[in-house]
DNA sequence: GCATCGATGTGCACATTGGGCAATTTTGCT
DNA sequence: AGCAAAATTGCCCAATGTGCACATCGATGC
């Protein structure tokens, strides 16, 4: 119950620091701002943020919740290829996705803060992949989930960052209109399961 | 002429840096330190990092050089996925490779560092990608390169990742004599050739 | 219910850092 | 040689990171 706490606190910091930046930009405004909207003193700030960057980046960090909740509709021995297919679309939703391209999009903006969002799609990945490992058990080779799941990982990403390309020029759009999640996962998967 | 200078005084600092994280660690030493051993001004630091960190990642950046030198010797009705092996076997070479380990070995010690390890490898992503899309002309649909790409970048990055988790415990292990990158390449490929 | 303990938030102090500005040196070109 | 662009430097100061001591709150045991 005190983790709760902690986080609420971490969230809110967060939740400052990502909606300053949209309004004044992330040089626009300084931590003290940051504390001053959340509420709390600049020493908390540091102890939860080690600076202005990573904490606009970790409000894309929506974790992967609950892995029993996804586990348990799925028949134990349903190949790990469509376990992964599963997760992508319940997990990364499209809600997570939309917060995570709009943070990609920032740091295009402000290459200060790349190597955050970075950090934070790095994070991800290893939660998701720790779930994976898990139901994978000693069904295949070793190499066969970091394998699996860093390709899928990196298409995704690299899809994501696609759709910033195409509306370049003017200011980013929010909604990422130029992509279809589900259709885009198909597609991939169709890939995975027949090869190149 | 001018970007080589330019280019050596960025290595030198850089090198300058990542030794020092070496032999003191990361926080055993400041800028100040750094510029001494290179022999530059403190200012002259800020001109091409934003931070210490910056300039111990930015060592692993082993740039994707010679683009026609590669493409020369393929046929240019190659599939892809051969001259995507080609690649993955000339440009990222296991010297380049055994350097970006050592630095992740870095980044497990000290977490700060982590955010920009990942910059270096997104900037080396995007170079050879850009190679790749530049021979991939029009021969295949738009998500193709982007999602081969990701795919096969994922899943090296994972593999290498892997290496740093078998030998942990002990001291990092400079040379990652855990991995096969020739076979482990050799796997991937056969995994994306006829599926997973 | 109350005491104790560990973890979280805070205030203060200070070294470190980032970056604007102008001056100075170096480099590339003619 | 001479000129323009670019790199490096010194100076300066606001912003930042972090150690320390202290207050506060939640949890655990009596």
């Amino acid at each position: 119950m005190r983790d709760l706490k902690r986080e609420a606190t971490r969230e809110a910091l967060a939740k400052a620091a990502f909606e300053l930046t949209r309004e004044r930009g992330l040089s626009g405004f300084v931590t003290a701002d940051v504390v001053e909207r959340a509420g709390y003193s600049r020493r908390t700030f540091g102890n939860h943020f080690s600076c202005k960057e990573e904490a606009v980046a970790s409000v894309a960090f929506g974790g992967v919740d609950d892995a029993s909740a996804i586990l348990a509709g799925l028949p134990a021995d349903l190949p790990l290829l469509d376990v992964l297919l599963a997760v992508m679309k319940t997990q990364f939703t499209t809600d997570a996705l939309v917060r995570m391209r709009e943070l990609m999009a920032m740091a295009r903006r402000y290459p200060t803060l790349e190597p955050h969002v970075l950090g934070v799609q790095q994070r991800m990945r290893h939660t998701a992949q720790e779930l994976l490992g898990s139901v994978a058990g000693d069904r295949y080779p070793t190499v066969y989930v970091p394998l699996l799941f860093g390709a899928v990982y990196g298409a995704v990403m690299a899809a994501l960052e696609g759709t910033l390309d195409v509306d370049l020029g003017g200011e980013y759009d929010p909604s990422p209109a130029s992509m279809d999640y589900s259709s885009f996962l198909d597609i991939t998967f169709d890939y995975l399961r027949h090869g190149f």
